[in-house]
RNA sequence: GUCCCCUUCGUCUAGCCUGGCCCAGGACACCGCCCUUUCACGGCGGCGACACCGGUUCAAAUCCGGUAGGGGACGCCA
C-alpha cells in the first residue's frame, strides 16, 4: 500500500527539489528575489518542490526584522514555498555530528591558529602578491592539550582539480592548489556557512542548487565536502549578478533595492516579477509574461551568462502595462494606502473604482495614480494661472455659463454623452473644443493634466461639476 | 596580486551549441510624424551594437587563440 502511494506520488511530482536560502541580515532585495523566482519557476515548471531555508548561522547579524521583511517580500511577490521555512539555527546538533564524523575519519582537523595571526598572514600574502590562503600550520600538527581554543578545518585535497557542470555557465574547473583548508567550525563551536549549506542541501535532498553568481568560488569547496561526506553532489546553476547603472554590483547607493520599497513606490508585484524574469532570462522576443506563461516557458538553459543592469525605465513601462490592463477593483484597493498617505479620504467623494478607470492609462505607478486622483476628492483651492492666462476673462465667463446651463438642462449619464453636450455647446456658440474643454478642465481639476472632460464629469457627477465650475466662475470674475 | 566568470544598440535581449536565411531581429529609453479638448494611450517612422587583434573557412556575431575591459571570490559573513 505504501509502495503504491509513493509510486503514485512520483508520477505526479518529480523528485526535483530546489531551495531559496537567504540569510536574515537585511531585507529581500531584487537580486535575491530574482534568485527566488528562478528557483520557484524551475520547481513549478518541473513539478518539483520549492523549499525556503533561512541561513541564520551568523547569530550576531541575523535579526527577526530581516526575517519578517524577507517573508513579507516573498509573499507579496507570490513566491509561495512548499516546505519550510527551515532554520539552520535549529540544526546545530546535526552539523556538530557531521563535523565529528569528519574529524573521526581524519578528513578534518583542529586548528589552533589565532584569528589575529591568520589576519596578519593574509595581509602579508596579499601585499606580496600571493594567494592569501591558509598555510596549513596545523594540518599535520595533531591535537594539542585540552583547553586551548580551536577551530575545525576541512582537510582539502591539495593536488588535482575540482570541477562541476554548471547548468548556466557550463563546466567550471578549479585547481585544488587554489583551495585551502576551510574552517567548518568556529572557536565557539558553531558551524560555518560552507559547511552548513552542504549538510542542509544534502539532508534536504536538494537536487539543483540555483543561486547567485557570487557563489561559484564556494562551489568547488562544497563539492569536496559532499564527496568527503559521501553525499551525492547536486546540480548547480549560478545566475549572474544584477548591477547598477555604473555596472557595479547593485546596492543601496543605486537607489531602491528592496522589494518592499518597490511595493511602496506603487509597483505591482506582477510587474516586478515580469521585469525580474526578463533580467537574464528570455524566451525569444517575448516581453510580457503572465505567471502561467512564465512557468510554461521557463527553461534554466535560457538564462544568460552575463550580468545585467537594473533599468527602472523598463520596470516602469511594465508597471504601466499592468496598471493599464489590471482589474480596476483590485487597483482601487491597492491604491488606498497611497491615497491615505496623502491624507486623501474617498469618503463622500466619487466611486474609487470609477476614478481608477479614468486613470489607468495615465499612470505608471500607483503613487502617480494617487497623485492624479487627488482632485477628485479635494476641490481645487487654486488654479493653474499660466493655463488660465491663455483665455480672456469674458471668454471664460461665457464658457462657464454656457456649460453650466447645458449640464443642468440636458441629462447625460456617460462620458460619451457628456462629450456630446460639450460639442453642442461649441457649435451653438461657434467655439472650438479647445476653448471650452480646457477652461472647464482647469475649473474641475485645477490644472491641465487630467482625464477627458466627459470622464471627469461623469465620475465627479453633474452636481459637483456645476459646483466647481461656479467656484471657478467666482474666482475669475473676482480677478 | 591570484583564481573563477563575463563581453551583441545607452539598457534588457534574440541569434552563437548545429558557421551562410544577419551589411544583426525585438523591447525600454530617446527623436520625429499621426491621432487628439489637456495629460496620457495608441499607430507609424528614425537613431543605435556583434570589445579588439589574429587564425580556421569559399563564408564567422557564430569555431579556435591572444589582448583589453568589466564583474566575482580570496573571512572563525552568508
Amino acid at each position: 500500500m505504501i509502495v503504491e502511494n509513493s509510486l503514485l506520488r512520483s508520477n505526479s511530482m518529480s523528485e526535483l527539489r530546489v531551495r531559496f536560502a537567504p540569510s536574515p541580515t537585511g531585507y529581500l532585495h531584487v537580486g535575491g528575489a530574482r534568485t527566488a523566482l528562478f528557483n520557484w519557476l524551475f520547481a513549478r515548471k518541473e513539478g518539483g518542490t520549492f523549499i525556503l531555508r533561512i541561513e541564520d548561522t551568523d547569530v550576531e547579524r541575523s535579526t527577526k526584522e530581516s526575517l519578517d521583511a524577507i517573508l513579507e517580500g516573498m509573499k507579496w511577490l507570490g513566491l509561495e514555498w512548499d516546505e519550510g521555512p527551515f532554520y539552520q539555527s535549529d540544526s546545530f546538533p546535526l552539523y556538530k555530528e557531521y563535523v565529528q564524523k569528519l574529524l573521526d575519519a581524519g578528513k578534518a582537523y583542529k586548528c589552533y591558529c589565532t584569528a589575529e595571526k591568520l589576519d596578519a598572514k593574509r595581509t602579508l600574502a596579499m601585499q606580496e602578491g600571493r594567494k592569501p590562503k591558509y598555510d596549513g600550520t596545523c594540518r599535520e600538527r595533531g591535537v594539542l592539550p585540552d583547553g586551548r581554543p580551536y577551530v575545525v578545518r576541512f582537510r582539502a585535497p591539495q593536488n588535482g582539480v575540482t570541477s562541476f557542470d554548471d547548468l548556466i555557465k557550463g563546466t567550471i574547473t578549479f585547481p585544488n592548489e587554489e583551495l585551502d583548508d576551510l574552517i567548518i567550525q568556529r572557536t565557539d563551536g558553531t558551524p560555518t556557512y560552507n559547511f552548513c549549506v552542504v549538510i542542509d542541501d544534502a539532508t534536504m535532498r536538494i537536487t539543483t542548487v540555483i543561486r547567485g553568481d557570487d557563489h561559484v568560488n564556494n562551489t568547488p569547496r562544497q563539492v569536496q565536502l559532499y564527496e568527503a561526506l559521501g553525499f551525492p553532489v547536486p546540480q548547480f546553476a549560478h545566475v549572474p549578478m544584477i548591477l547598477g547603472t555604473d555596472k557595479a554590483r547593485l546596492s543601496k547607493r543605486h537607489g531602491a533595492t528592496s522589494v518592499i520599497a518597490y511595493r511602496d513606490m506603487g509597483f505591482l508585484p506582477e510587474a516586478l516579477i515580469n521585469y525580474l524574469v526578463r533580467l537574464g532570462w528570455s524566451h525569444g522576443d517575448d516581453e510580457i509574461f503572465s505567471r502561467d506563461e512564465m512557468i510554461q516557458k521557463f527553461d534554466i538553459h535560457n538564462v544568460g551568462r552575463s550580468a545585467s543592469v537594473f533599468n527602472t525605465e523598463k520596470l516602469l513601462w511594465l508597471n504601466a502595462h499592468y496598471i493599464k490592463n489590471g482589474d480596476p477593483e483590485r487597483l482601487a484597493a491597492l491604491l488606498l494606502p497611497h491615497l491615505s498617505s496623502r491624507e486623501v479620504t474617498t469618503l463622500g467623494g466619487p466611486n474609487l473604482v470609477a476614478v481608477v478607470k479614468t486613470l489607468q492609462e495615465r499612470a505608471q505607478t500607483l503613487e502617480e495614480m494617487a497623485g492624479r486622483a487627488v482632485f477628485y476628492y479635494n476641490t481645487p483651492v487654486s488654479y493653474d494661472d499660466a493655463a488660465l492666462a491663455k483665455f480672456d476673462k469674458e471668454q471664460l465667463l461665457a464658457v462657464f455659463a454656457a456649460v453650466t446651463a447645458k449640464l443642468s438642462s440636458v441629462p447625460a449619464n456617460d462620458a460619451a454623452g457628456i462629450d456630446a453636450l460639450f460639442k453642442e455647446v461649441c457649435s451653438e456658440n461657434g467655439w472650438k473644443m479647445g476653448q471650452v474643454g480646457q477652461p472647464v478642465r482647469i475649473a474641475l481639476s485645477g490644472g491641465t493634466q487630467a482625464p477627458g472632460i466627459g470622464e471627469i464629469v461623469v465620475t465627479l457627477g453633474v452636481e459637483e461639476t456645476v459646483r466647481r465650475i461656479q467656484k471657478a466662475q467666482e474666482f475669475v470674475s473676482a480677478k
